[in-house]
DNA sequence: CTGTATCCTTAGGGATACTG
DNA sequence: CAGTATCCCTAAGGATACAG
């Protein structure tokens, strides 16, 4: 993202901007798929972030409010949690066409026959945890 | 996305290294809500995208296997258009949060109401304009 | 353990002239 | 109209040492 103003009021641009850096998502989908919550733990995600850099997306997600830090750990607010959906229409797209895609069949199962339960399901566990 | 080989084969990430620079997204919103089919129609959205970059994603887009290249411009594929439940998901998102949202209300309220139908209408539409 | 601070590199993007 | 070709530049990312 070079250019820091506002491209134009489009709604998809307007997500691009928000969190379409290359690891933003990671850490959201932290916060909504394992039990990671703090900066060590986020560290020790597979993909292997630098330090400086995970720093830098964690003040940048807290700055646009998506989650909040907490003395427990990092946690997501309602807005980083509306991103549920989304998040699982993704993981459903990469599902079907990456052939070396680490989404259990069974959770890829669960998103295209049961969609609306599992963001139910999901939201429940998290707006509790998180105290939304 | 400065690494170019795989992070890791997780869905999210697959994503995000798929379509997550800032400009995948913005041509694919062409092609799914607008009428901007040519070079010369992406040139003219509103966010001013550069000769040389929108070449650079356009190529980018046919490689991954997201649009295809026609004499009467460029198309979705299949997998391109399957991504449209994400992308109206994060409209629905950015609707929801961004007070400047150019997003029609009228528009946003039927994701809400009938995401669905919304899905299908235009799946069926863009299926036959696209030949797929 | 949770970050800062540095230093460095480069891909991505921006501007613009040009070509078939 | 549909791109290429250049040149440039900076933000984002990577590596690693250090600090409270």
């Amino acid at each position: 993202m070079r250019r820091t103003e506002r491209r134009s009021d489009c709604p998809v641009n307007f997500a691009v901007q928000t969190f379409g850096d290359s690891w933003s998502l990671i850490i959201l989908r932290d916060l909504m798929f394992t039990d990671r919550r703090t900066y060590g733990d986020f560290l020790g995600a597979e993909e292997r972030i630098a330090t400086n850099v995970l720093a830098a997306r964690l003040e940048h997600l807290q700055n646009v409010g998506l989650i909040t830090h907490r003395d427990t750990g990092y946690a997501l607010t309602q807005k980083g949690l509306d991103l549920l959906p989304a998040i699982l229409d993704l993981i459903e797209w990469s599902g079907k066409y990456d052939k070396r895609t680490a989404a259990p069949r069974s959770f890829l199962a669960r998103v295209a026959r049961d969609r609306d339960g599992l963001i139910a399901e999901t939201t429940a566990r998290l707006s509790a945890e998180y105290g939304l």
